[in-house]
DNA sequence: TATTGTTATACTCTATAACTATA
DNA sequence: TATAGTTATAGAGTATAACAATA
């Protein structure tokens, strides 16, 4: 399974998904700063927060891992909607290492602010060639995709202590 | 068509396609680094320019558009290139304001060097888990999806200067 | 000793606006 | 006047490493 090359096929699909992500990122970004004043990734913890849980709330690794992002940039995102007044930190019941981040009530309705106009360009941008049931193969195909990537981390949010490793 | 929320099956294959777009950049990031000392953006350069044209040129605003990039951006990032002796730049034949970027043999090697790994990375991250037929699929679902999004920009690298637009 | 999270730091990258030169 | 590209600038965001506190 080890091929040194990509297929047409392979490239065609790769192209096409870098260059969808990228142009639907761009413009998710546009509005979500017009309209809220977020970035993707705020928007994405908040959409997580408020719409992924049921509590409203979640800790700051799984916040991390589920966003794709290091520790520290999770910080200091948390801390921005943090000063927005749109999330609250608070340690975590069980573990008092732990950071639980809950949304609030100004978090809320900022989503809701958002989300009209955020699924507007999803509908418009992504799904407006696609049919329902396209939409349902494209779900089926890239959701085993998206499992086979988290059990198989590049190495991306593992490794945070080196043994020694001078230099 | 213009729905004021998503349903379930959109809201599933929008999150898959972030979340795998986002975990193969990391991937392919770290790979690209480690090897070849390039950035994401720097590859899609290179690649442009080594794979994807007869002659090894481009325009900057062709690259640009290609890159999704603002051209100042490219400009960044075309002098890196141009430093690292991976690309040369001299003025279009055709139009004397135009610049065109060459890929230079160093540029080729570097190509070369990191397009294995980076091959590898693609195949174990992205299409392990899909058949050929789900790679002709998911290629034949998004192709579309790419090419209206790039003709109907979100106005991200289409504006330069605004009629008037007062706000 | 390992893990959670924060902080200090340094760096990469990006876009906006102003500018030059050519069409 | 419009377009191609560069530059100056300023800001956002990220990761690494060192650190403190808890398990």
């Amino acid at each position: 399974m080890n091929q040194t090359s990509l297929d047409a096929e392979q490239l065609r699909a790769y192209f096409a998904l870098t260059e969808v992500a990228g142009l639907l990122k761009h413009a998710v970004e546009q509005q979500l700063r017009e309209v809220g004043d977020l970035s993707f990734v705020q928007f994405q913890l908040l959409a997580r927060l408020g719409l992924g849980s049921d509590t409203g709330s979640a800790r700051m690794t799984d916040l991390a891992d589920g966003v794709v992002l290091s520790r520290s940039a999770l910080t200091y995102q948390a801390g921005l909607l943090d000063k927005a007044g749109l999330v609250t930190r608070s340690p975590s019941e069980d573990d008092d290492r732990g950071v639980t981040v809950t949304i609030t009530e100004a978090g809320r309705e900022r989503l809701e602010k958002v989300l009209p106009g955020h699924t507007e360009v999803i509908s418009h941008q992504l799904f407006q060639p696609l049919s329902a049931k396209d939409v349902r193969t494209l779900a089926d195909l890239l959701s085993p995709v998206r499992d086979h990537m988290r059990s198989a981390p590049p190495r991306s949010a593992a490794p945070r202590r080196r043994r020694r490793d001078p230099e």
